[in-house]
DNA sequence: GTTTCGCCTTAACCTGTGTTAATAAGTGGG
DNA sequence: CCCACTTATTAACACAGGTTAAGGCGAAAC
């Protein structure tokens, strides 16, 4: 079965068929979320992980006065956060963009897997690590881009997502994400986020229609982003691999 | 032996004696690193973790026009990174800001130690995830502070992580960083950091002198700050902990 | 003690981004 | 097809923070 989180892995680590079901089946039955809604909030008590089946959903964090900063997009094949059991207490909350289907992952039920599998152990650690790395990029472009070069940066970090999941082609992929919410995770107005985007279209680097998103010059707007490498997925060594099926 | 390391998992993962002992013998012979050299270098390849037994750092990326953006502050019982083993190839640089006393940890070394231990795994699985939390929190006081609150955030940061390792006291603790570094990290300027610094001074919230840092007023700075729960030390839950000891 | 050097502070001015507000362009309902 | 409603664009103005440059000040060097 692909599911999303499995194509993502299976890019990774080489997995046995009885990973693949392992992780097919993970989680429990499906369950829907309408757009707009939160699925997770802030400081409230976590008792599982959620994994993304398909739909976009966002995780922020918002200050006392409204100010809001979305750290996150959520995408399908996605697990937030597989580290439930070791922090109870979220610092951030998920908010749907979409209707959302997604499975509830009882902390129990991932160690039980990681415990079976290290292949699978190996591959988990490796999409927190994953995460972590496009944290970190998000970071230094919010410190310490302009707003041009920080809007293509996010644009092209999802690009990359999408397209480890099969959810963008070549040169353009969809993005049912409203400039409100893009505004929200570059850390700027959404006014001047408009002005952005125009003259990322402008120069010929990005275009969008509807929610539909072009990239008009990647060689260009890959230099232009700079960190967008961290995002690359690769296979583990074939050193670890090996070690993985002791 | 209370290794900074040893110091920050215990209160957090009821460890036994064999698992203390196995933190504190975790990584090689200790080196030495002078001030201000690299450690590890963006892109290069890494073939081990790097275990922080004394001095300071930081995790740092510097764009092609010189821009940095300072993402953490590598202070003792950090281990950068214990997932070298999946991401072969650092997104980063770390650069050391004092003499630095640190172990190379193999890969194997710690899956050994995670497959021997649960309660190992699980706490090096909680170090992860609060680092990760203290990165989005960082990533929302950049995205979404101004320069006085987020100022305010990073002394707080600090002191809360300094006090995990017993290296500060209740309200005042020592800072060898310079404001250019400070600024890199709040993605300001290093005269509108200074600026700022004045500032909270004067408001009774932040004093410094030399490189002493005092808390003037803890509950103001909490409130201003917002985000600094993210930041506390918790133990996991007496159910998890059962699991796993079974 | 004086010099030198690195680091911090202050001031004056400039610019990128925020704010407010008015207009346009979609989008769905009747 | 029109209306109401949301979402995007543009313009005018304001301000936080950047830049440049000139002092101040303490610590080490001589």
């Amino acid at each position: 079965m692909l599911t999303p989180l499995v194509l993502k892995l299976a890019r990774i680590v080489d997995l046995t068929a009885a990973d693949l079901a392992a992780l097919a089946g993970l989680g429990g039955a499906p369950r829907r979320c309408p757009a707009g809604r939160s699925l997770v909030e802030a400081g409230r008590r976590m008792s599982a992980a959620v994994l993304v089946h398909s739909g976009w959903g966002v995780r922020h964090r918002t200050l006392n006065d409204g100010r809001r900063l979305v750290m996150d997009f959520v995408l399908p094949g996605d697990i937030c956060d597989p580290d439930v059991f070791v922090t109870p207490r979220a610092d951030f909350s998920i908010q749907t963009l979409t209707d959302l289907s997604y499975s509830l992952v009882k902390p129990e039920e991932v160690l039980d897997l990681i415990q079976r599998s290290p292949r699978i152990g190996a591959a988990l650690w490796w999409a927190e690590a994953h995460e972590e790395a496009i944290t970190r990029a998000h970071l230094v472009a919010v410190g310490r881009m302009n707003a041009f070069e920080r809007v293509a940066y996010l644009v092209w970090e999802l690009w990359a997502r999408l397209r480890a999941v099969n959810l963008a082609s070549a040169d353009s992929f969809d993005m049912p994400v409203g400039q409100d919410v893009l505004a929200d995770a570059a850390g700027l107005s959404y006014v001047h986020l408009s002005r952005t985007l125009r003259r990322l279209d402008r120069e010929g680097l990005i275009r969008r229609s509807h929610h539909t998103w072009r990239i008009l010059d990647a060689a260009r707007v890959r230099d232009l982003v700079q960190i967008g490498d961290a995002l690359h997925l690769a296979p583990l060594p074939p050193r670890i691999q090996q070690r993985l099926n002791r």
